[in-house]
DNA sequence: CTGTATCCGTGTTGATACTG
DNA sequence: CAGTATCAACACGGATACAG
């Protein structure tokens, strides 16, 4: 008789057989599309539709397995919002959110690329984190305020303080200053170096409040040297 | 006339259209394998073969693979050793060692999973990587201590100073205390508690010099919680 | 011996269309 | 809106054959 084509017992994903603590990350998170999907939660739940919209090229089936997929591994939950909107969101776990540091070290080193092209498409989540990410406690010494973002319909509120910044999804009232545009339009002020003015002056940007504290605050985010070609 | 398959100028390879650095960290090095040859890689130059023999499961072509995807992206260059050895090694460029920190954000989240497997092969780079990511600096206070590793045929010299490791292959000669045996059996006694005595006893491990401190050392490193599940 | 290229079976990914 | 079904293209991994 022909041997049976056993559907083998143990990982019916692809592993590492690896005991490397980096080595399970990637097993957890390393399927492609499945830390996109982790960054664009890590500031609160979405809807499918959110994460669709917010994760260009990813597609629908491709979305499901990944939520699955991180829902098995415990770094996802799945949640019914109350009754009124009977929607479904997920969200990260506690230890799910812990994963920050891991986008961190992959922006803080990929900002060094000489292939990283800033004028692709740009979510609120990774303004946000790329805020956190670059932030040079040094510039920013003792500053504090509270610092406002309207990003499409999306709204943050962010403190910075004692060379940190805190991130809240919700409303901006009561901030010094608020930014309001695109993302990649406060990535172009924050990164590219735009002024201010300029991107006011075309329509793509409102600032509202202390503008001496947009200015400075622009100034905090460092990007490190492009590293060099090295001969082979 | 049908419509030619282009094979497309810019880069055969999938790209995430995403302008977040992460992201873009993710296209470099998102693909599997990539990264666990860089650890590999993180100590030192290797050869193709030893490459392969650390790497249980990858396949050669595969291997190729992400070596020139690698070198493409500036992370590794490829050196022809002097003359008396005519073989060629892998090496990473500067750029490619400051990934190091995405290795300990990755395995620091990673050791908190409730998944984890510490039975699977180990190798020397996970063992001496992890030493870094879970050394505790508040323990180790102000101890310091030239600690060799005897890790099958490779060796390396580890200087423990102001709670920092510091790690270069080469010869243990001079050191305080050198642990002699297997990846894994010394992942056992650091991390999962197991005797030395019983470990020697065995004859797993063999203990060079300074027992007291090998006793202390091995106080270093301590595992976080398992993250425990949460409802949906 | 070291490293690369090619073929092939299988599983994963991604685009479109479709259903509750 | 939230997914599932289907299918084509590609990536992975194993074997084998080839080049320096």
């Amino acid at each position: 008789m022909k041997s049976e084509k056993i559907t083998s017992p143990g990982p019916p994903r692809r592993w590492y057989e690896d005991a490397c603590a980096a080595a399970h990350a990637l097993d957890l998170l390393g399927e492609r599309w499945a830390l996109l999907v982790m960054r664009e939660l890590i500031f609160g739940p979405r809807r499918f539709s959110e994460l669709r919209a917010s994760l260009p090229g990813i597609s629908a089936n491709v979305l499901t397995q990944r939520l699955a997929g991180l829902e098995a591994a415990g770094v996802v939950a799945r949640r019914r919002l109350p009754p009124p909107a009977s929607a479904q969101v997920y969200a990260l776990t506690e230890w799910g959110m812990e994963s920050e540091p891991i986008f961190q070290a992959l922006g803080r080193w990929a900002a060094r690329s000489p292939l990283h092209d800033p004028t692709l498409p740009f979510s609120a989540a990774s303004l946000l984190l790329s805020l956190r990410t670059m932030l040079d406690a040094g510039r920013a010494g003792e500053l504090a305020a509270r610092i406002g973002f309207r990003l499409g319909e999306e709204r943050y509120l962010t403190r910075l303080e004692a060379g940190q910044i805190a991130i809240a999804a919700g409303p901006v009232e009561g901030a010094d200053l608020v930014l309001d545009g695109a993302p990649a339009v406060i990535a172009a002020a924050i990164y590219g170096g735009q002024p201010l003015e300029a991107l006011e002056a075309a329509g793509a940007l409102r600032v509202e409040g202390d503008r001496a504290l947009a200015a400075r605050f622009l100034t905090l985010f460092p990007l490190p040297p492009k590293a060099g070609l090295e001969k082979g």
